[in-house]
DNA sequence: TATTAATACTTTGTTATGCAAAGCATTCCG
DNA sequence: CGGAATGCTTTGCATAACAAAGTATTAATA
């Protein structure tokens, strides 16, 4: 099964990681606390025991890459996060298929 | 948890229930293999062995009522399903939250 | 200087879903 | 007669959201 294959299956479950996934395009290198933080700014609730585990299947998927920033002045050492080179492709496959379900979403809620 | 609160945890991986709770309350009185054809008709792909167990899980959780049609004629005996007397009240709480989760999904869009 | 809040990430266990796959039974149509 | 369409059920798999609890460090504040 192909990778947007594989993810449009888990759509109904998986709202929220394609949001994450435009996070991180949007704000390019980025941490996990601080996508918990714009995310929320952005009204989609979410919580660390959502978020974390999320990031790293996203790492393990190909989606993201990450590495280890070390702050030599002080400050606590984060994993920083960076989108794939072939995410941003799929990512617009996956808000097409989203805006297909909002589509149907819209006609029968209007019925 | 309340109900509302418990199908929007689900949300994520729930979107089809809201679409089948319209559907059934559009149509009045419903069995599923009609559900299962105007859904897919209105462009949501769902497969009996979705539909059917979900139809079961929202009798039990009292979105649904059913009761066995017997068609006097010949035809096979059908399962109907009736929206519950508090399910129209519900899907309106369950319509705001997808319309802030579809919020949410444009702005992040537009970024 | 204690203490608290904020930052930052991990792991375990629970509950639940979507769906492939297989099965069973009846009716309609060529 | 035989296959397609109608109509429902059940089992098993892969996976997700999140509560809850834990671990550390740094910044603020009393």
């Amino acid at each position: 099964m192909e990778e947007v294959e594989k993810w449009e299956t888990q759509f109904k479950k998986g709202l929220i990681e394609a949001l994450v996934m435009k996070a991180v395009i949007h704000q390019g290198k980025s941490y996990g606390y601080q996508l918990l933080v714009f995310l929320t700014e952005q009204g989609l609730e979410i919580t660390e025991g959502t978020l974390y585990p999320l990031l790293n299947r996203m790492e393990k998927n190909g989606w993201l890459t990450s590495s280890w920033d070390m702050p030599e002045n002080g400050g606590h050492p984060k994993r920083v996060y960076e989108p794939s080179p072939s995410s941003r492709e799929n990512l617009k496959l996956i808000f097409a298929r989203i805006d297909h379900y909002v589509g149907v979403y819209n006609n029968l809620r209007s019925l």
